[in-house]
RNA sequence: GCGCCCCUAGCUCAGUUGGAUAGAGCACCGGACUUCGAAUCCGGUGGUCGCAGGUUCGAGCCCUGCGGGGCGCGCCA
């Protein structure tokens, strides 16, 4: 049962403060066509909000959030006058009556007002709505600003391994790195990508002897690709013949001291491997490409050096034959300090002392401020010792952010790990293949006059948008159950609903071309003429326009939390609002052709933003389908 | 044993730095197509937010303890 407090709190008459009603708007403030960069109506709130508070309490609260966001009560609310009640001990209501006073929203907002106990409740002027969403529609960008303090981000992600096949646990690190490398890139950040592949270690040994004793060229025809048999059958030997083990050390040392042949033999897996990796990168759609390869081998010369740095410093010390750094903040087992391992008893190098190379290399010479590490959950206690060692070693100041992007596991049905049968790993592109097969199937059945020709392609878009969808549109640090049938259903929050919703889009503006209507050849190629006026009329209408300028506000709280769900979750809500605004405002049938029009606009609107929006996620947004 | 992560409706998931009434989809029940793409839409049923304390004007969110599940914890990467 609806409770009273909800009347009492936020309408009771004659106990709220009476909204502050303003004049006619002055729109040419906010007239974002002669700005560089357009702001969000959050960010213009947070703003004025901000100074306000200085205008009334004084500069020592400049730092306070002004908390402002979307409101079931208004369009926005900021909640910092509850905030700071305590610090300049005055009533919350008391203090927002006296921002809703002084703050300065002319031409932005048509009213302001408090609300017990303690809120400020904005609604944005109508002409500002409508002019801001005429200037979206045109912005390439769809109303995202670049960022002022452009940063360079590397970001460490996918990093398969040489010589076996890429299976399900590279599909997270390389869909999520791939839309943080979109989406910061678009955000204005220099955006270098940086695939740490597994290209060196022991296995290099039996891997090269099994080659030779194969035939060289052999592996050149691995095709696509027979890598895990190549590597079984390698595995298989090295256990059974005691004297391919032989060779086979004899070969890792060979490697490790550089020979020159040795040296070509392994070049030549790599190279069998990137042939791969490139396809694999190609089918799923990734920005992955061969200069963006930085292996492990990389930092081979860098490691004697890493380490005779941290024992010469006296940040490591021998211990059992092994150099290691001894974190205190860090304990394992009969709570004795865990040892993060540089050099092995045996003088090789571990992982720990690439990572080591590999950040020092991202933040001296590449220039980072910001390292992502888009690496699954289980490794965040190496990472933080990492992190925490290149701290102590001065590799990592206080001006770079390192941080890890952790996602947790893909389940089956059963909230087992995701295999196949026989319990070994899934192909990723025998994965991938059955997702295009699955929306092939679909769209052959529910769009039969699609051509043969454009469904293949569009099948390839939306198995592969769903499969990514799927997995970024929940919070990454959490496990996620894998089902087909979710991820390529049309209804819900799923990748084919949104390209759906974007197709149909299409559809309107195609139809009206179609119908002659000059307007909507223009809004296909992108364009809106100068003089055409949206109009926000209908309340559907209104909600269309919030929506869709809040795309700037979401984008850039991915590019913080670094959370792409989130971008996700707005999308969802968007096509909904759509759907909405569809249901209740004919658009090739309004009354009269300037509410065509504008209807129009915002139809285009809402498809840029979605384009957009699933295209910084790395998801094609198909015209048809 | 120590540490990290997770627990929200029958299922799968959202819930923005603590803010006004915890929301979707699926499933189930009932509606809406001679009408812009019904692949879309609109209602309804359904929740002691794992449990118990605490902090706060206010806790799904923060702190402590407990329970359940997952994963790490010295020479693989």
């Amino acid at each position: 049962m609806p409770g009273p407090d909800r009347a009492r709190a936020h309408s009771a008459p004659g106990r709220d403060p009476p909204p502050r009603h303003l004049g006619a708007a002055r729109t040419e403030n906010f007239c974002y066509s002669r700005r560089p960069e357009m702001a969000h109506p959050a960010s213009l709130l947070a703003d004025t909000v901000r100074k306000a508070v200085v205008d009334a309490f004084g500069p020592e609260h400049a730092g306070a959030d002004p908390a402002v966001h979307r409101s079931a009560f208004a369009d926005y609310q900021a909640d910092v006058a509850l905030r700071l009640a305590r610090a300049v001990k005055r009533p919350p209501l008391e203090i927002a009556e006296l921002l809703a006073q002084k703050v300065e929203v002319s031409g932005l907002c048509s009213e302001v007002r408090a609300s017990r106990p303690g809120f400020v409740n904005f609604t944005l002027d109508r002409a500002f709505l409508e002019r801001s969403v005429e200037a979206l529609a045109r912005d390439e960008r769809a109303g995202v600003p670049r960022a002022e303090r452009p940063e360079t981000v590397v970001i460490d992600y996918s990093a398969p391994n040489v010589a076996k096949e890429m299976h399900v646990g590279h599909l997270r690190t390389t869909v999520i790195g791939d839309a943080l490398a979109r989406l910061l890139g678009f955000l204005g950040h220099r955006v270098i990508r940086q695939n740490h592949i597994g290209d060196w270690g022991t296995p290099f040994g039996m891997l090269i002897e099994h080659m030779l004793d194969i035939g060289v060229g052999a592996t050149d025809e691995l095709g696509l690709f027979q890598f895990t048999e190549f590597y079984q059958a390698a595995r298989k030997k090295f256990d059974d013949d005691p004297a391919f083990a032989d060779r086979s050390r004899k070969r890792v040392v060979l490697l490790q001291q550089g020979d020159a042949e040795t040296l070509a033999l392994w070049e030549r897996l790599v190279e069998a491997s990137r042939v791969y990796f490139r396809a694999v990168y190609d089918k799923l759609g990734v920005l992955l490409e061969d200069s963006d390869i930085r292996g492990e081998s990389a930092y081979n010369a860098d490691l004697p050096g890493i380490a005779d740095e941290l024992e010469r410093r006296g940040i490591a010390r021998v211990d059992d034959g092994a150099l290691c750094v001894f974190l205190p903040e860090f304990t394992g087992r009969d709570n004795e300090p865990l040892p993060l391992i540089v050099r092995k008893r045996d003088g090789g190098y571990g992982y720990a002392a690439t990572d080591l190379a590999a950040l020092r290399y991202r933040v001296e010479t590449l220039g980072a401020t910001r390292v992502l590490y888009v690496v699954g959950a289980p490794q965040h206690q190496h990472l933080a010792m990492v992190f925490a060692v290149a701290k102590r070693a001065g590799w990592l100041p206080d001006s770079v952010r390192a941080e890890h992007v952790a996602f947790g596991s893909i389940l089956d049905e059963n909230r087992k790990m995701f295999r196949t049968r026989a319990g070994e790993s899934v192909r990723l592109l025998a994965l991938l293949d059955e997702a295009i097969e699955r929306a092939e199937r679909a769209i052959r059945e529910k769009n039969p006059e699609l051509p043969a020709e454009e469904r293949a392609e569009v099948a390839r878009q939306v198995g592969i948008g769903a499969i990514k969808y799927a997995d970024l549109s929940t919070e990454r640090i959490k496990d996620y159950v894998f089902d087909w049938s979710r991820m390529l259903a049309f209804e819900g929050n799923t990748g084919p609903y949104l390209q759906y919703a974007h197709a149909r889009i299409c559809s309107i503006l195609r139809k009206a071309n179609e119908t002659g209507i000059a307007l909507a050849s223009d809004l296909l190629r992108g364009q809106v003429p100068e003089g055409v006026r949206v109009e926000l009329g209908e309340p559907a209408e209104r909600a269309l326009a919030i929506e869709l300028l809040d795309f700037a506000a979401a984008v850039d709280a991915v590019g913080v939390a670094l959370q792409p769900h989130r971008l996700c979750s707005y999308l969802y809500e968007l096509a909904n609002t759509f759907t909405a605004f569809y249901e209740a405002c004919p658009v090739l049938r309004a009354d009269n052709p300037a509410l065509r029009d504008s209807r129009l606009v915002l139809a285009a609107a809402t498809r840029r933003v979605l384009a957009t929006g699933l295209g910084v996620l790395g998801i094609a947004a198909p015209a048809r389908m």
